[in-house]
DNA sequence: TCAACTACGTGGTTATAACCACATACATCT
DNA sequence: AGATGTATGTGGTTATAACCACGTAGTTGA
């Protein structure tokens, strides 16, 4: 296992080299390669490992039976898929991990962690308190959504989620990770409805767009 | 403080009664009162604690400027709020947090636990093993009402809460913790539109209900 | 370069949830 | 008991998002 790449990933933060690779080994480290549109794990299953996506990125969500689905969000490169599911071990999962593009992914098995049935080593209490991070990170992650869902009206969402992700970026133009299906089925919307709405706002002087990469226009009213 | 009432909460658990009183000095154990319908926390603040609430319970809401609120979720006793805006103490609060009764509150100074300043003890270890139990059941929970808010009826809405409390209560007759402007919140729905369609399910023999109390009825369809 | 496929957008229709105004039931207080 | 206040329910109207069918643009591949 190369250490190099993970080291600045945030579950080895404040680790040593050495703590670092006790800690792959002691957490069953394994790569895996996965084609674009795969299923990496599946709603209803259990799982012990979490997941490091290394390459690409993975979208988090749940297909019902009638094909509707629902997106809870998006993980990209060097950051963390199923950690909720990893350590509460025997949880069925509630959704999909899809491979959003072609991707290589780092498992951890993380399910015994909490137990404490190892004897606590350096690196195992680091890793907990990176993996303390990380979930409340992915709590925050989570009422996102439910924020840019809440509105009634689809402008709503589009700027409550567009905002979001300007200000997360520092800049009124960025890329989103979703094409327009996606985007939809993140926000909690029908696609043409979506488009329909997202022409209005760019006739409106709101919004500019191409794709998938947005411009924010400043609001001229105080 | 008195120990024996908090030493079966998840935050304490596996630890001794020295270890548990330990902790509540270590981490800055404060009791505090609130009238119903005070405001605990203030969305926009910071806060290097968290709360335990040991008598009644708390709302998980945002409220904006034009009166329109989104409750995210219930807690109750025994349960925990704002370990995400403890830990990450620099993260303004998007939430607040009100007291949907009369209420007392213990208050945890944890902001400084993931940061490793205090020389590890023994006690530190395992409340933050267990603070990454609570924090992972909390995910759960959000993503949770992203899934009660995912349907585009309101019966399906509806459906989608019931269905998930009855399965956590292990029975088809429960009481929910919300009146019906806030089973309207959390399931962003409109009040009066879902007493109609409240109505309309018991016409339909799907739910029986009064007041909070609820009555899944078995579905006949195969 | 053409064909096939996928992503995206548009027009038109309809179902339905929001909204408003009000009624009724229920609880609380003096 | 009566009065006040709050929670809940109902009827009617309207705005709007879902839905369906189709067109177009953009991409991939032979």
């Amino acid at each position: 296992m190369d250490v190099n790449k993970i080291e600045n990933t945030v579950i080895f933060q404040g680790m040593s080299e050495r703590e670092i690779s006790d800690a792959l080994e002691g957490l069953n480290a394994v790569k895996k390669k996965y084609k674009k549109g795969t299923t990496i794990l599946h709603a209803g299953s259990t799982t012990k490992r979490m997941g490091l996506v290394l390459e690409g990125s993975v979208t988090i969500e749940n297909n019902d039976v009638w094909g509707n689905r629902i997106i809870l969000s998006h993980v990209g490169k060097n950051q963390f898929f199923a950690e909720t599911y990893g350590l509460l071990a025997d949880e069925p999962m509630l959704v999909d991990v899809v491979a959003n593009e072609n991707c290589q992914i780092l498992f951890l098995t993380i399910g015994f962690l909490h137990r404490g049935t190892l004897r606590p080593k350096s690196w195992t209490t680091k890793i907990m308190s990176n993996l303390l991070i990380i979930s409340t990170h992915k709590n925050l992650l989570l009422s996102g959504r439910n924020f840019h869902t809440a509105p009634k009206t689809i402008r709503g969402r589009v700027m409550s989620y567009l905002n979001s992700v300007s200000i997360q970026k520092g800049t009124t133009v960025f890329d989103i990770p979703f094409d327009r299906q996606q985007m939809a089925d993140y926000l909690n919307l029908e696609r043409t409805a979506l488009s329909k709405e997202l022409r209005k706002m760019k006739d409106d002087g709101l919004i500019d767009f191409h794709k998938n990469n947005f411009h924010l226009m400043e609001s001229l009213e105080l």
